[in-house]
DNA sequence: TACAAAACATGACAATAGTCATGTTTTGTT
DNA sequence: AACAAAACATGACTATTGTCATGTTTTGTA
């Protein structure tokens, strides 16, 4: 499922590396699909930028100037009700687009807030000019298609989730997605390598952390699960799967 | 809110009219974006369906052939569980896309449900021609983006509600947005054109039955709404936001 | 108009998840 | 290593919603 693109051992500390063709770029698919000039092109109307836990990307009522792809690290799309309950919508990995959506469009501000889960890199581009991009490359074009209407599935299988679920299923759903999305091999399972705390869990499907907590505690007595954000290991996956669309 | 094109008198009764300029085209925005001539060759690939009640436009699992608007009528996109429990994931109304996602993009299948909620018409083309079209016009590939994008919001924002509102909340967003995207004005208040049961109703925001008719009635005693499915009117709306927003 | 089917309604009870309170363990600093 | 802060854990109780059962009203159609 995880493509790893073979890379020289070089570690990538470029902070914004002469802009020419740094590591890390290719695991965006967007800019791969251009020409090496437009990418060129691209990259240089590009800004780079460094987060860590406890910054904001932006916030929810932000106005929408720039278009953002992920380039490294884990960054949270949030939004809060009134009274300071908290849902996150997405986790976005490196190569994910962000503000590709249509709030960039009008005069609209942004619909959500976004945050760094730990250390992240952010690529930014004026809206005009990636519109601008967007315009002269029909490829580009298409491949932003292909991507919001994936997104637009993943949501709307959220909010079957949401609607349809219990809480432990809604659990066992969220691991059985992380474990595909996220997952790399353990002697012991598949480990989660996001680190996410019970309450990140609960704030994912909706349900409070001690809800989260007990039931990741009955998974951990039925063995499907072991350990906590910091390692958090899969150890049954197709008991969770069976139990998510039960 | 709602722009109502002015229409001569006479009935739009054509099944499939004379491939010219027919009524009713010109609600659909990524129609009107096209030049005359590549709207004309758009519609020369478009074959125009109708539906009524009961039949399914196409079912979770089928295989996605074709790029569809609706043209005429309301539909509702559906998800099912294992168990036969149902949801509504979104009522598309004249001028939506749908399958313009990227389930249609490589061999995938349909994510969910079409069914038609009465009788309605919608246009439909092939794939393969709709790509094309978006390869070759820069300004459709950029309203379906912006299209997809708002759909995105749509679905995050439906999946918030889900994740932290009470059944009585949800329903309130619900009939807000009714009022605001199919209501038209009527001596008591707002009228909802779209015809939804309590069922239909539960089924949108992830209630029982029993619960959407209790909650209904709640609403009704408190002067918030009157009438059922055939006849439904928003008395107080700002209540209904107050309520929704809490 | 008559009649069946669908929609609406309501009560009693059960299951699920939330709330609040308190305590332990883990984690990440100085 | 020491400490504070966060994360994890658990019990007791409450609120919300689901389930099942039964009955009435409305709607569509022969």
């Amino acid at each position: 499922m995880l493509k790893r693109p073979k890379r020289s051992s070089q570690q990538p500390t470029a902070e914004r590396p002469s802009p020419g063709a740094p590591a890390g770029l290719n695991q965006i698919p967007l800019l791969q699909i251009l020409s090496a000039q437009d990418r060129q092109k691209v990259l240089g109307e590009m800004t780079e930028t460094r987060y860590s836990k406890g910054d904001f990307i932006f916030r929810e009522g932000d106005p929408t100037e720039y278009f953002h792809i992920v380039k490294e690290g884990s960054v949270k799309c949030v939004k809060s009700s009134l009274d300071g309950k908290e849902c996150t919508l997405k986790v976005l990995m490196p190569g994910d687009l962000f503000c590709c959506d249509a709030s960039a469009f009008d005069g609209a501000s942004h619909p959500g807030t976004a945050q760094p889960m730990g250390d992240v890199s952010v690529l930014r581009m004026k809206k005009e000019a990636y519109f601008k991009m967007l315009r002269a490359n029909p490829d580009a074009a298409m491949e932003v298609i292909r991507y919001l209407g994936n997104r637009l599935n993943e949501a709307q299988e959220k909010a079957k989730v949401l609607a349809l679920d219990r809480a432990d299923q809604r659990l066992a759903s969220l691991l059985v997605h992380l474990a595909e999305r996220s997952g790399i091999n353990d002697p012991h399972g598949i480990r989660v390598t996001v680190r996410l705390t019970r309450q990140d869990m609960a704030n994912m499907v909706g349900v409070t952390t001690e809800t989260a907590i007990r039931i990741m505690a009955r998974f951990k007595k039925d063995r499907l699960v072991t350990g906590t954000a910091a390692r958090l290991v899969i150890r049954d996956l197709s008991k969770l799967k069976l139990l998510a669309s039960t």
